[in-house]
DNA sequence: CTAGATGTTTACTGTT
DNA sequence: AACAGTAAACATCTAG
């Protein structure tokens, strides 16, 4: 297995490689010592067959043939958008019979390039059944498609190993057809990752109008996007997309309006944006999907009405709705950022480089635009781009870039600092009571700590809310979570806490529960739902043993779904704000309703395999993208500067200010997957809020002034705790400011707050 | 009942 | 040590 480990996304290392190298647009090259991508690809691919090699023969340059990694006889042969087609398909058809029988018979051509450039005419498409061999000839496209996907095909599932596949590329199924297989190329420029939804299939009749809904939904805001970038993979279609599987999952399930995928639909959203999967990965991959749905908390099983059908949702607090489109397009055109070495490959985004470039100088204004998310420059360079205006981002569906921005930084924030864990691991049961330790008591480092994070975020976002022009919103929507903290962090009630390092909550102490994991996570909101929550539960406790890392839970069917999530969801953040609504958990405010307790979600939270993980550290908090007017408004004290630098997310500007001073040092991500893969963590908001973003509906009644404070009030706690694990001199800062009043006042109601969200948790 | 899909967990391993 | 990817054992469910 391992060996070629390809455990981390790979891909990102690699793609430094390319870019230099191929670039190209056309990509190319194949052979390049370099090596075909899918050289470089680890493992899987490589590891079985190892990449044929391109053969350069008579093809038009930029092309790319690989072995298949599990398909015997069988190549994949990736060719820019502006190849000549039918010239390829002729060279291959000339190839196969050469190699007779014993050669490859098959190949899959995958068109990446940005451009589409279908063939117009008839191109013969694929598939050259004249030959004798009966070689097949698979055309698809690369980039992502765009959720044509969706509905489509009903691709074998499991079947992609061997056999060949056809691709179906296009969404649709009709494109299924060989035939039509090199037409699927066209969309490639449209395609985008929109992603739409991708999904599919048949579930029941409800579910489809739903989806549609939700496709729909998720198009929209992409289609500003521009065709050409689409927001796929398209470096090669042969190499590991940079994103981790974490990341996929949330591109996946955020392309849809619902924000909530089946399995099967997930399946088929990755391999339509992601060829590889499609083509070259091992059948594996699908394990490790599911996998990873298990494992993090972020990801809650929900099930239909009718309960035949489970979808996956992105627990609210933690979705910072991220997608394809969002790390992959460009926004910000503007920055101009350097240039960035690295990475440019694809579309790159700018972003990235503006970490770079953050770092390095950016002018505080391009700073601000420029997310904080960037991923180490040096390591990886995934192009991952936020949008830059947020402007933009208004849709409701939107993505959120900010927030992921924001998300990004907390996380590195987290990392930097230690994390600290706490979760607990809900279980259903307990949660009811959870008592919480209170906060106060708790530790309140580790609160902090955790909190931190998001809790900057959340302040801000709060705010943003209540200001909130909507536009930006979006994602914000979230509610926040604003103190809440990671997830994995997440207070546990017990006193102890800490340890939990690992396991945190499950493990850890307090509660003793086992597995609790599941937990109800739902919400608050009905009870209703609850029960049926308490369905997931189950299993084996038998088991459970030890503890588990996991995570189990269903959610009910948001039969709510208030739309609110949707909506907003990601973005729409909502609106919420509109006053009332406030993120909903805010402050911890109350919790106490149970809304916010719910929660229970908690367990969501993070997860990763390892527990640990980091999630959090993202960060949860996109949602703390909040409008830098809500800085102002803010108002507390002093501190909330800091925060701000902390919050990520606040706005821009006070990034910039944060950046002015060290804080913003602060690294982002490392890697684009970070930001990606972060879970978020806000979780800890699921105290709060727990918000789903129906939650978030909730409008808090309280008026935003209160919750601000009081937020505030936290954060600035929060903040100063954090500050000490991530920086020391901004820790210092941050302590000097902080007043030890408000702390505790603070801890009073925060850690009411905490206490409230946090029993769910727990 | 069986097969397959779906979910959960655990264990390992390679990276960072 | 933390992560992420992979593999695999099991458990559940559902369809045939």
């Amino acid at each position: 297995m391992m060996k070629t480990s390809p455990r981390r996304p790979l891909i990102l290392k690699r793609r430094r490689l390319p870019l230099p190298v191929q670039n190209a647009p056309g990509d190319t090259a194949e052979e390049e010592p370099k090596g075909a991508p899918a050289q470089q690809e680890p493992a899987q691919a490589q590891a079985p067959k190892e990449v044929a090699q391109p053969n350069p023969c008579k093809f038009p340059a930029g092309i790319k043939i690989l072995n298949h990694p599990t398909m015997p006889n069988t190549q994949v042969v990736v060719v820019p958008n502006n190849a000549n087609i039918q010239s390829i398909i002729t060279a291959l058809t000339a190839k196969g019979k050469e190699s007779g029988s014993s050669g490859p018979n098959k190949f899959i051509l995958i068109s990446c390039g940005g451009a589409p450039t279908p063939p117009p005419g008839p191109q013969p498409q694929a598939r050259t059944s004249k030959d004798p061999k009966r070689m097949e000839v698979i055309t698809e496209t690369l980039g992502p498609k765009s959720a044509a996907g969706d509905e489509n095909l009903p691709r074998p599932a499991g079947a992609l190993p061997g056999q060949r596949w056809k691709n179906c590329a296009g969404g649709e199924a009709a494109s299924c057809p060989l035939d039509n297989s090199l037409t699927n190329i066209q969309w490639l420029g449209k395609m985008t990752s929109d992603g739409l939804a991708s999904c599919s299939i048949k579930q029941e009749v409800e579910e489809k109008e739903n989806r549609h809904l939700e496709q729909s939904q998720a198009k929209s805001p992409q289609v500003e996007r521009p065709p050409g970038a689409s927001a796929a993979w398209p470096d090669s279609a042969s190499e590991r997309p940079p994103y981790s599987y974490m990341a996929m999952i949330q591109f996946a399930i955020n392309s849809t309006e619902r924000k909530r995928m089946t399995l099967k639909d997930i399946y088929t959203w990755i391999e339509d944006h992601f060829p590889y999967f499609k083509h070259i990965a091992k059948p594996g991959w699908k394990n490790s999907i599911r996998h990873n749905l298990s494992l993090h908390d972020m990801f809650v099983r929900e099930t239909s009405a009718n309960g035949k059908v489970s979808f996956w949702t992105i627990h609210p607090s933690a979705n910072r709705y991220l997608t394809l489109d969002q790390v992959f397009k460009p926004l910000d055109p503007g920055s101009a950022h350097s240039p960035e070495h690295s990475e440019s490959q694809k579309r790159p985004n700018p972003d990235l480089r503006r970490n770079v470039a953050i770092k390095t100088e950016l002018p505080l204004g391009a700073r601000r635009k420029m997310k904080p998310l960037l991923p180490r420059v040096s390591s990886y360079l995934v192009p991952i781009q936020f949008p830059a205006n947020p402007s933009l981002v208004l849709q409701p569906s939107v993505k959120v870039p900010l927030p992921l921005a924001a998300s990004l930084m907390s996380s590195e924030l987290a990392r930097h600092s230690k994390r600290v864990r706490i979760a607990p691991k809900v279980l259903l049961a307990d949660e009811g009571a959870a008592p919480l330790p209170t906060a106060g008591p708790v530790t309140e480092e580790k609160l902090l700590l955790t909190e931190g994070l998001s809790p900057l975020l959340p302040v801000p976002s709060i705010k943003e809310e209540d200001v909130q022009p909507g536009e930006e919103t979006p994602h914000l929507g979230r509610p926040i979570k604003v103190e809440s903290p990671p997830l994995e962090e997440w207070p546990s009630p017990c006193p102890s806490v800490k340890e939990e390092s690992s396991h945190s909550w499950e493990d850890s102490s307090c509660s003793p529960t086992p597995r609790p994991k599941k937990a109800s996570s739902t919400g608050s909101r009905s009870p209703a739902r609850r029960v049926s929550d308490l369905l997931v539960i189950k299993r084996r406790e038998g088991r459970e043993m030890s503890r588990s890392r996991r995570k189990q839970h269903l959610m009910p069917p948001r039969l709510d779904e208030p739309e609110l999530l949707l909506s907003e969801g990601p973005g729409a953040p909502q609106p919420a704000l509109a006053g009332p609504p406030q993120p909903t958990c805010q402050l911890g405010s109350h919790p106490e309703d149970g809304g916010p307790f719910k929660t229970p979600i908690k367990e969501m939270l993070p997860t990763s395999s390892t527990p640990s993980k980091s999630a959090l550290p993202m960060t949860p908090e996109s949602w703390r993208l909040t409008p830098p007017a809500k800085v102002g408004g803010l108002d507390f004290s002093p501190v909330r500067i800091p925060q701000g630098a902390f919050g990520p997310l606040p706005d821009s500007l006070e990034l910039a200010d944060l950046s002015a001073t060290p804080l913003k040092s602060i690294p982002l991500f490392d890697s684009p997957r970070e930001l990606l893969n972060s879970e978020p963590f806000d979780l800890a908001t699921d105290p709060f809020s727990s918000c789903p973003p129906s939650d978030m509906e909730v409008p808090k009644p309280g008026s935003p002034e209160p919750q601000v404070a009081s937020l505030s009030a936290n954060r600035s706690l929060t903040e100063g705790l954090i500050l000490d694990t991530m920086n020391d001199s901004l820790s210092k800062i941050l302590l000097d400011i902080s007043f030890p009043g408000l702390e505790e006042d603070l801890l009073g109601p925060g850690s009411v707050s905490w206490t409230q969200c946090i029993p769910d948790l727990r």
